[in-house]
Order: structure tokens, then sequence, then C-alpha cells
DNA sequence: CATGAATGAGCCTTCATTCAT
DNA sequence: GATGAATGAAGGCTCATTCAT
């Protein structure tokens, strides 16, 4: 009963674990609705009525992946940024468009489970992350306006849309992306650093 | 599949079109499997029953749903370009940006919910529309190459990459944009043209 | 669409009252929780799913049954007594009695499962139901009031008391009660008139 | 089934027993299958898997519920006639209405859950417990018959009808009486006995 | 053309039960 | 003695689909 710390993971938290990562896998490719408690069961390897040993609800398992999932590129985008320090502007976005692709592409299904299903779920099941979702965006904020303010990037480029503008096209990535070598993810990244920083124009 | 030689819509084709654009917005909402018939007619103001006399399925209506949408962002982005005759290639893709957006933003819903639900889709409901994804594709490469080849773009950039940003970029738009007036749309092309091109650099 | 004045039952509404009164049987011999909807429909001669089209749950099923049933003792019960005209009290109690008697063991299922089932339900089940059956613990209470004031019953009885008594040892006839010939009933009621007002002493 | 001879008991003991507490105030309350070994363990402060550790099955509580709850009316009404000595039958037999309430409503939840379930139960559950059922009404027969020749009841009373009106009266309170103080139950008591020798004529 | 009625497969969920520890 | 973890059968309910009218 009493929380061990740093302990292994017990048998039952594997097992919790396995059906978050088997229902985020599942979630993302093929949505929420689409995906049955029983294909989840089955790809976690136990029987469907086992699930709620763990589980309140399919939704339940679903908010637990909407957090993780956001929760996760937040804190790889921090801590990208706060490892570059005092370097430029420029940097510390690239950095932080680094962190945000290989959160989403690499690291697990969680936060590209979050960012393919969300639009599409109701409202009820969306509202509960909408204040993380917010801090997240708002962070990316001021990123660029800090920039700005440094004189980094054009004074009349308006923080908001390009905020959406860069995030929608990291975010696009996970429509088409798959994964075959870490190399691949930073390659992207380099590239996408690019063509937001100096555009395609000659 | 629609027999007609641009007479008048007869009741029949007018309840079969409605019944798409009321499938449409739901499927772009809610995604496709969240959807129901039941929704679908009740959206169509027809019983459920009914939907059958104009098609064999619900995968025959998203079929054609999906038919429709790249179709119709396809034939316009080809329009816009072809209307800017000689203009320069940004130019060319500067209307073709602006076309694209038009058309997932505002003209109907088939485009969106295409663009939305495509990826969560099983295999065979995928397969048939992938010629066609593929040629529109294509048409954006051989857009962007042209301007590469006329020293409009910069060499060292990739084509595919690039429409992969792009593409992506303004294809995310769906996930937030929420249609006020004609204008928001334009303005929203323009900055992005501007990103584009550009870059947000100094 | 328009209600029709007496018309004959059609099709639809055969079915919903076939399912009715299937699971009034089925809630009366077994109560409500241990009955299943795919019993309910076996005994309907349809399917489970379909008893969907013409219920929103199985407690919109009970809802029904519980207020069909109390509706149809009460209605006897008040339509024996104004029957009586200007009788004894005696008289129209004695009625009452085989009013209630008849409706609980003769006249359908709904009366008999509702006295049988209601005080295992859940509170949020009973909560829309108090409103009538005060009402007809009431009318009981008038009528046993008017006898007393009448001086036809012992003036140091306690109305509610005694209502209680009366009406609890007609409702634990359902308990045993197998039906074979109206004739028993109204022996039982016979028997139970008697023994209520004249006690069981030489 | 348990072992002892009036010594303490065990910790097993004492487990066993408030599950049996546990189950038959819930049976009471709800019914059978509207109850679930979860609740019961929470009730009994145990988890539901250490049920099995004393019981069988949920049946095999049951069992033992109906046996006990039966056996104690019995039992109790038994003592309560032979403690009278040799009073008047009407005095033995409202002893026997006392001490049937009393064990009714106030001794533990066995015999009121055993009252109030039975009914609904399946055939197989019902069976075993038909003999000692079928004692305890001769029992009252009996009672009934022996104040009949001694010419203290009327003489066209029919044993039967009377058994099942009488005992019917006091099950049904079952239905409505929450316990307060002993005094309610014994006021009830009371009033019982009058109605059921004198009646409520004048 | 359109619907009302019904189906049956499958979904999420519950629950009595099991068993290694 | 007791539990944590898991099972699997079954329950209420949904939904695409069918078809007589």
């Amino acid at each position: 009963m009493a929380k061990q710390e740093a302990s292994l993971p017990t048998k039952a938290e594997k097992s919790r674990n396995l059906i978050l990562h088997s229902a985020a896998k599942l979630f993302r490719e093929q949505g929420f609705s689409a995906t049955t408690l029983r294909q989840i069961a089955a790809a976690a390897r136990i029987e469907a009525g086992s699930i709620y040993y763990y589980f309140d609800s399919k939704e339940a398992i679903l908010d637990e992946i909407l957090d993780r999932g956001l929760r996760h590129v937040f804190e790889s985008v921090k801590a990208a940024v706060k490892g570059a320090g005092q370097a430029t502007y420029r940097r510390r976005i690239e950095l932080a468009i680094e962190a945000h692709l290989v959160a989403l592409l690499e690291s697990s299904d969680f936060t590209s489970a979050n960012i393919r299903i969300y639009g599409q779920l109701q409202e009820h099941l969306k509202k509960p992350h909408r204040p993380l979702r917010r801090a997240y965006a708002r962070y990316w904020d001021k990123l660029f306006l800090d920039a700005r303010k440094a004189g980094e990037i054009r004074a009349d480029i308006e923080i908001e849309p390009l905020r959406i503008f860069v995030i929608g096209a990291l975010n696009w990535t996970v429509e088409w992306f798959r994964l075959d070598s870490k190399d691949d993810v930073l390659k992207l990244a380099r590239r996408t650093q690019l063509m937001v920083f100096d555009g395609i124009k000659k």
C-alpha cells in the first residue's frame, strides 16, 4: 500500500502500462471510436474484461493517454529549450521544433495519439485537457515573442498565426511519417527549421 | 455516377446531395466511425432506412465524399494556377496555396472531411483514392520543381519534403479554423504565402 | 402521425404491448434485475435489439409497467366504490377489497409486478411513482375515515396502521396465489372481507 | 456446519458471520441478483476473492441465510408459545404473532431477507427450504386448529386461508416497517393481534 | 421514394469465480 | 487466511442493414 520510492514496476503496473501503450497505438492508427476494447485487450494479450481491473472505462484510458501525450511533448520541449542556456532565440526555437518532432514521432504513441484524435473527440472528452493545451500554446507564444523582441524574427509577424502555422506543420507529420531511424526525424527537423526561418525563396 | 446533363436537379438528386453534405459535415466533426447513419438521416431530415435508396452502404457514402472532396481541391488549385497564365512561379504557388485553403475551409465539407478522416481509415477504404491523391501530390511537385528550375526557390530544397511541409501546414488549418468570413481565409492565405516564401527571420 | 380515435391497435402497438406484458410477467416472477432483455425478447418472440425500437432502456420498460400497474388497481378500486352508490361504508370497503384483489391477481401482470418488485428497486426507480402511490394510500384512508365517522368501524382504530394492515394482507396474496378461476379470487375476497371486519374470535 | 461447543468465536467464525450479516442486509434491501459479491465484500470489509475462503458460491451464502432466517422465526415462535404454558389459545396465538413480528423486524436481517426475496428465487434455490417452510405452516395451522376446537375462534373459519391471511399481514410489514425502537414493534404487534381477533367493525 | 419495423452482430461493461502467491 | 490479478460468460445497448408495404 505504501508507495515505494523508485521501486521496480510491479506486475500490475506493467499490465496497466501495456494496456495504455496498446490502446495509444490503436487510437493513433484508427481513432478512438473505431478502436474496440477487444482490440486493445488482444494487443495487450489479456481478456477484454481484465481491462476493467485497471481502468473504469474506455474513456478513462483515453483520458490518461491524452494527458500523458501532451505532458510528454511539453516537458520535452521545455527541457530542450532549457538545455540551450543563453543561445540565440533562433537556436532555442530550432531546438523546440526538434523536440516537438521527436516527441511526436519517436518517443511513444501517447503524443501522436493525442495529436491525431483530439480534434474529433466529443466536447466532454476534450474539456479536461484544455488547460494544459493552452499552457503549451502560451509557451510557444512566449518563445516567438521573445525572439521578435530580440529582433531575431520580423516585426510584422503576428505571434498566434505564426505559432499555429509552425505547430500545424509539425503536427501534420503524424499523418504520414513512419519511423525508420532516429536520423530521419532529425533530418526532418533540420529541414523544417530551415523552412520556417528562411523560407523557400532564393 | 449520377446521370445528368446540366438539367435541373431532380428531387432524388437533391436528397442524394443532402445526404452527402450532411454526412460530410458529421464525418469532419466526429470522424467516420463515430458518425451513425441515424445522425446522417436526422441531419438530412429523412429516415435512416431511406438512405439505402440512394447508397449501398455507409462506406459508399464515405467513398463518394472522399472522391468529391479531393477532386474539389484538385480542380480548384488547377483552375487557379491556370488562371494565372504566365505569372511568376511564386505567384502561381501563392495562388495554389490560396485555392487549397479556400477549398478546404470554405467551399464545402467534402474536402475538409477528406483531409481530416482519411488517415484513420482502414486500408480497404483508402485504397481506391490513392491514385488521385498521388496525382495531386505530383501536381504540387511539378509546381515546385518548375519554380526551382526557374530559380525562384532555393536550389538546395528537396521537392518532396517541401511539398509535405507546405501541404501539411495548409491541411492542419482544418483542425482549428472556424469559418467567419471569406476575408479570414484570404488573410490566412496571405500570411501563409509569406511565411512559406520568406520565412520568419528578419 | 395523427392519432386516430379508438382505432384498431397497429402492428407497432401490438408489439409494444407484447413486450410490456412479457416483461411484466418476468419481472413479477423473477424480479427486475434477474430478468434479462433477452428473456423478455424471447417471451415476446422478437430479438433483444428490437426492444430498443420501442423503449429507450430496460428501466423505461419498468417505468411504464409500474405506472400502468398502479393506475390499474387505483382505477378499479375507484370504479368499484363509485358503483356502490350510497351503500354502507362497510359495503364500499368490501368492494374496494375485492377490486384490489381482482386487479392484483387476475387482470394483468402489471399490478402484481408492481406490488412485488417495487420495494427492492433502487431509489431513483421508485421516485417517479411515489406521488401516485401516496394518492392511492390517501384514497383508502378516506374510505376508512368516512367509515369511522359514520360509526361503522371502531373509534379507537388508527387509520394509517389499519390501511397498512389491510393492504398488506391483500398484497401478500401475490406471493402465493395462483390463478385457477375467477371464483377463487372472489372467494378469497369474501373471506378477507369477513376477517377484516369481524375478526376471527367467536 | 461450523464446529463449536459454546467456545468463543474464532476469527474465522467472526469473518464468516460478518459476511452472512452483510449479505443478508443487502439481499433484503436490493434482492439477491441485484446484490454483488463485491458489495457484500465491501460491507464486510474484505476483498471479494476472500469470500470464497468461507463459501463455495453466492448461492451458498443465500442458502445459509434462508435457512437461518426461517429457523430463527420458527424457534422464536415456538419458544414464545411454549413460554405461555397453559394460557388460552388466543393468548398463545397473540404471542406467536408478536414473536413472528419481532423476529422479522428486529432480530437480524436473516428472517427479513428470507421473507422478502424467497418468492422471486429460481426453483432450485427454493427447493431445499420447502420442508422447513411447510413445517412452519403446519405449526401455525395446529395453533389455529386447537383454538377452533377449543371454541375460541369461529367454527366456520377455514384454517389454511386464515393462516395465509395472518402470516401475509405480518410478512408484508417487512416492505415498509423501519426499526426505531422495540416499543414500535410491540405496538404494531398489539394492534395486529386486536385486528386479527376482533376485526374492525364496531 | 420513403418509411416503419425488425434484425443480429458486436460493443462496452459487469460480475461470479479462480488461483498463484 | 486473505488478496491481487485475471478470466469469460453474459448483460444492456447500439448500429448498419434489410425489407415489406
